[in-house]
DNA sequence: GTGGTCTAGACCACC
DNA sequence: GTGGTCTAGACCACT
């Protein structure tokens, strides 16, 4: 599971973890019924502090994306309309966000899909 | 001139305009002794407040990354080692921004290289 | 027998029942030899599944506060200084925290002691 | 402001700081538009650490019983449907308790209406 | 100074 | 082992 976490931004890290599962689930990555990574095991895989995993979960079980059953651990729930987002626009949002950034940087096209090229292999 | 504003996000505007601008200095896209556009004119381009642009023309003078000559406008000073970034850097960091999007999307690669050519396209 | 359960409280029911039968030991107020109402009886009386009950008779016969006579029944034994507790301070105990929610509720001494009156003629 | 926190009963510290505001303010304790104790202040008040009265409010804020004005404290907001409750039946079942514990206890009334008596003195 | 965030570590119940 | 709770202390932005 891919959670990129960046201190350096001005939004707490645990609305960055809440907000990518989120995502997944509501884009199917994640699907209805499987096992999130235990607290522990994703806080030490990014390493973060419990609490502060623990907080995500939390709030993306008020949030209905997941439920956690006591000692079983965490499971992703069926996405609700209020859960799922528009894929393809989140897509677009994100590339822009990149054309921006390479453009501001005065790189060209071709650059600029290398380097995405790039970054898809280091994962 | 491309700049984007994004209100959602819990960085105030007017760093958001700073940054931006910062880095197409550093990146040579705005070349020392340019001039930019009047605060008055930015604030009407981008719809945002007169003096969020001061602020942030403000903030980049303390940075002597602009100069301002009274009547006569804002001026690009010469980058600065304080000033000036690694463009590689930034647009690897950008990129893999994307990627993580796009893997959690689990959209594929063409489809995700697509979407830079069309949002590339819409600047 | 006077027994209280509060399914809302998140203390096992059966935490509940051994608790009170616990104190009435302790207190005198069941006596060393008198036989204790069938589980199946008192699982009547209170609405409780019979295997509640059980489990508090259980408990209880663990902590050597009554005894199971096989067909007989269950019996109370004799306090010992494991279970006798300081019957004022708990007394005291529970006042406070009537006061406590008296107090908050913005009541006044008159009315606080008008509604134990109450109560206890409920009983 | 009277808070009784018990760490033995098997219910949150947090949950009970949070139902006790929550009582005082139905009750009209607590008045509309009043200010709470800073997180910090009712932290060492109760000999509790920032972490768990911060719980508490944040709560509280979620259930739109008090309000978080930055850094200029927080405040009772006014009581609404779901946040009011019945101030006499409240009574009425804190006072049950009292008289299930002493009726158990082998106390009589007199006796009972004496520690209610003493422990509104120690408040 | 405030509330908010994060960490590191402890203890608890057992969903 | 799990999630849940609590603590003590740190840093941050300024709602």
């Amino acid at each position: 599971m891919i959670i990129a976490v960046d201190a350096s931004i001005p939004l707490p890290v645990y609305e960055q973890v809440r907000e990518q599962i989120a995502r997944m689930v509501a884009a199917g990555t994640l699907q209805t019924g499987q096992r999130l990574p235990t607290i522990r095991q994703l806080a030490v895989d990014l390493g973060l502090a419990k609490g502060t995993v623990a907080k995500a979960y939390e709030l993306l079980e008020s949030d209905q994306v997941i439920e956690t059953r006591g000692r079983m651990g965490s499971f992703i729930l069926a996405p609700t309309d209020s859960t799922s987002n528009d894929q393809a626009a989140e897509l677009a949002q994100a590339a822009e966000s990149l054309v921006v950034t390479a453009r501001q940087l005065g790189t060209d096209l071709e650059a600029t899909l290398e380097a995405v090229e790039q970054a898809w292999a280091r994962f």
